[in-house]
DNA sequence: CTGCTTGCAAAGGCTTTGCAGAACA
DNA sequence: TGTTCTGCAAAGCCTTTGCAAGCAG
């Protein structure tokens, strides 16, 4: 597993691992995504992802961006954060957290799972499991 | 405050007070589409709407059932629900509860507040105030 | 070869907007 | 009369898809 450090860029052979280690074939478009995305952890929209990805040396197309982003959610690579309805946010912290989110400046800020306590969860249908709980605290500029 | 009753449909006066107590002005198209959702606790989106309004008398406009949506989300009649990338669900109980989503049907569930327990809230920047606190629990299909 | 990947362009789905006419205070 | 509201059509935005060319095993 691949461990945040300081914003150095990644090494390609790390990323490499990391996605294979994913069941995710390490083509070069993909490894400069996956660079990119976990470098840090961070809440990239597709549109950023596709424009700090061409800023580099390689460009990669937008349908490979989305197609890629995709894989990488069903992977579990990253994990997709549905916050605003204009776009998805692509978080490269997969570990349990929770999300604060100004409305304002559509900005994302990680929260640690322990900060907030989801004590019992109700019933389920009984044909059903849990996928994943998303706690979003909503805030705006005070004003 | 309007209660909810069985499946009745709303005395249009009634959903008319409600409008005005929230700085509305009642106009045929905005009663009709409130009597719709205010006629229980339920979530639809934009689309259900459009259709479900014009499938009785009168006709409503798609740009009038959006405007009107927005509308009624921004003077706190009815809530957005973000769990879908696609589209906005409108829910009508506006009392504090939260949802379960099922990804595969795309359906929604309200949760009783109480049932989840959010102990304590992060800190949070100085400038901002919460605006809300949606949880949103994920399930899909067993299989 | 055979299957997966890329990427351009086109299509698609949801939502907003421009603008003229209608309704209302 | 001045403002607000409606609704058609067009535009806009994000995302997906069709399809031909490229690459890997």
């Amino acid at each position: 597993m691949v461990e945040f450090t300081e914003n150095a860029a990644l090494a390609p052979e790390q990323v490499t691992e990391t996605l294979e280690a994913h069941g995710i074939y390490p083509t070069p478009q993909r490894v400069e995504i996956a660079q990119l995305l976990l470098s840090q952890p961070q809440h990239l929209s597709a549109e950023q992802v596709l424009e700090q990805v061409n800023r580099g040396g390689q460009v990669v197309s937008k349908a490979t961006v989305y197609n890629t982003l995709g894989l990488f959610a069903r992977k579990g690579l990253v994990r997709e954060v549905i916050v605003d309805p204009t776009k998805v946010f692509y978080d490269s912290n997969t570990s349990p957290h929770h999300h604060v989110y100004n409305v304002d400046t559509a900005s994302l800020v990680d929260v640690d799972a322990r900060q907030v306590d989801v004590g019992k969860l109700p019933e389920l249908p009984g044909d059903t499991v849990i996928d994943g709980v998303d706690v979003v605290i909503r805030v705006r500029n005070r004003g």
